[in-house]
DNA sequence: TTGAAAGCGTTACCAG
DNA sequence: CTGGTAACGCTTTCAA
């Protein structure tokens, strides 16, 4: 148990000022009622001694810490990147502090947990690409209000909140049968990722409406390498003109192998759509036709969502849909009338 | 104040396993003495209670929170994503929490600071791109250790981790002159970035050791449109062909203005050469020669200042400098022999 | 407006 | 090995 340094306390602030511990407190609480010469006393032993209330104690009164965590498995995709800082902007505006927690995978979660349980945090917010119902069932248990973001689980105490990956999936399909599409593929993540199973289930649904024949699958990572290496193994086995991918980083990197190492054109002999509107989708070298995930909807109906379980406890199925919208660029061709 | 919901205390768990508190402290204290007894009662009614200790109460007790602040300003940059990615993983490995901060602007970090210090944070890690002097002596005044990625300013408790900006400024200069360029340019971060300003005095340094003219300036803001808008201008003065940029977001852009916009060729006519080394650098639509600012390196040693400054307190001149590697790729010609 | 005192949940210390 | 007690720093209540 090494021990940090001392910090000035209301009792050392009071013995300089004067006075008593309590009007300490009273003159740093808004609202207090305190004499204005007790105030200017207190606050000039306060400066002398560079005191700062510690929030630590009120923590153990209210049984509320402040404390919301956010749990991130990978920062490589820039869209996890710019959902983070949504919601440690919004969640610190709402004036909580983000707790950040890196998981690997599901046997970390549990030693993360047991920490965060000791911090008392007031709610968990989970960006985890893949989480299981047993996982789900076992948070539950903490009796702590969880939100999981694109994983449809949802639990007692976990609720969810999806991206419309089914729409999106039906939309794809349309999109690319009205451009033009003939031989259809959906560049898969990784086979436990419920929203890249979504994103399919909509994609063949969406195809198969139409009449038309079922896409082809490659699984990947949701990687730029992994998107590399689907086309490769796609047009092995025979050519496809229009793909669907789980993501825009799958997708970024199956156009580069489609122009580069098959020396196709896109969007002329092959069209990309992708998921997410990284940035990098927009510039100029791809132009990717996209779903924009709606970050900020997601963001803000998480964060609604903490706000409901916290007041009301638990309930079963509580979930939101996001709705994602087309951008369709240059990796698709114009609709036909 | 509003209240939480209570959690079970040792008290209770120490009540319904008709022991004291002080055994259920000391059963849930690694190396406590209890009897196997004992331990079998304390963890049966601490499971009937879902009990698990409060790190609360130590934290007043003992003046370490296990808290560690992440300042970081803009997400956007996948260089960000990365260090923060591995900054967590490492704190927390090292036992501490991570309370991420995202900033916008001074007037925020001020608030934050505020919130940051009632928390009784044990360290601080900005990696915020601008901080000036007087923000660091600011800073410096609540005696907590501090370290400051990227900005070279220092103070009593604010020390800081640089990558080698003048350094890898000379070397980009060498290789762009052995590479046949001879109008050269800097494409910069803001005026007020240390780090650009570094990048720039040594490429300057270098150009002028071996008797070549300065580089023509284009102030931008370290964002992938401020590298398209940055070539605009450059060129609408007159050509270039050997471009340095304060950062890869910035050459991504300006290379995809050169060619598209320009129907220049890379390397052919102009040589861009970034810094960072994010991942979309490595892109086969790119392959931009870059500065690798080894992530890795910067972490470790920001993590060993933390250190550092937590068991021997202030004091002034504390840097670290980390080597950035130069990584040749295709957006610069082969040096002549 | 003021000060005294209780209480939050834990660990460390001490006597038994 | 066990249980009682002090201590941490704050907010809140209660009397003065």
């Amino acid at each position: 148990m090494t021990a940090g340094k001392r910090y000035a306390s209301s009792t050392d602030v009071a013995r300089l000022a004067g006075v008593s511990q309590s009007a300490v407190s009273r003159t740093f609480t808004p609202g207090g009622s305190v004499s204005a010469e007790t105030r200017r006393k207190v606050m000039a032993a306060a400066d002398a001694l560079g005191f700062r209330p510690s929030i630590i104690p009120q923590i153990m009164l209210t049984n509320r810490s402040g404390l919301v965590a956010v749990i991130v498995g990978g920062l490589r995709n820039a869209f996890y990147g710019a959902v983070l800082e949504r919601f440690a902007t919004r969640l610190r505006d709402a004036g909580h502090q983000v707790l950040l927690v890196p998981v690997e995978s599901d046997y970390t979660l549990d030693t993360v947990l047991e920490e965060l349980r000791s911090y008392r945090v007031d709610a968990i917010v989970s960006g985890l690409a893949v989480l299981s119902q047993e996982v789900a069932d076992a948070l539950s248990a903490f009796r702590i209000p969880i939100v999981s973001c694109n994983t449809s689980v949802t639990s007692d105490w976990v609720a969810s909140v999806d991206s419309d990956n089914r729409g999106a999936g039906r939309a794809a399909a349309d999109w690319l049968h009205r451009c033009g599409g003939t031989r259809f593929a959906f560049l898969a993540g990784p086979e436990e990722s419920p929203a890249s199973r979504d994103r399919l289930d909509g994609f063949r649904a969406g195809l198969a409406a139409l009449g038309l024949e079922p896409p082809r699958v490659i699984n990947g990572d949701y990687t730029y390498d992994s998107g590399q290496a689907a086309v490769s193994r796609l047009f092995a086995d025979g050519p496809a003109d229009a793909m669907f991918c789980a993501n825009d980083l799958v997708a970024l990197g199956a156009m580069d192998r489609i122009r580069n190492g098959l020396g196709l054109r896109i969007p002329e002999d092959v069209m990309v759509i992708g998921y997410d509107d990284i940035p990098s989708a927009a510039w100029e070298s791809y132009r990717l036709s996209t779903f924009d995930q709606d970050p900020e909807g997601l963001v803000v109906q998480a964060l609604d969502l903490v706000r409901e379980m916290s007041e009301q406890g638990p309930a079963r199925g509580r979930v939101r849909v996001v709705e994602a919208r087309f951008i369709p660029r240059g990796s698709t061709r114009q609709p036909m009338a």
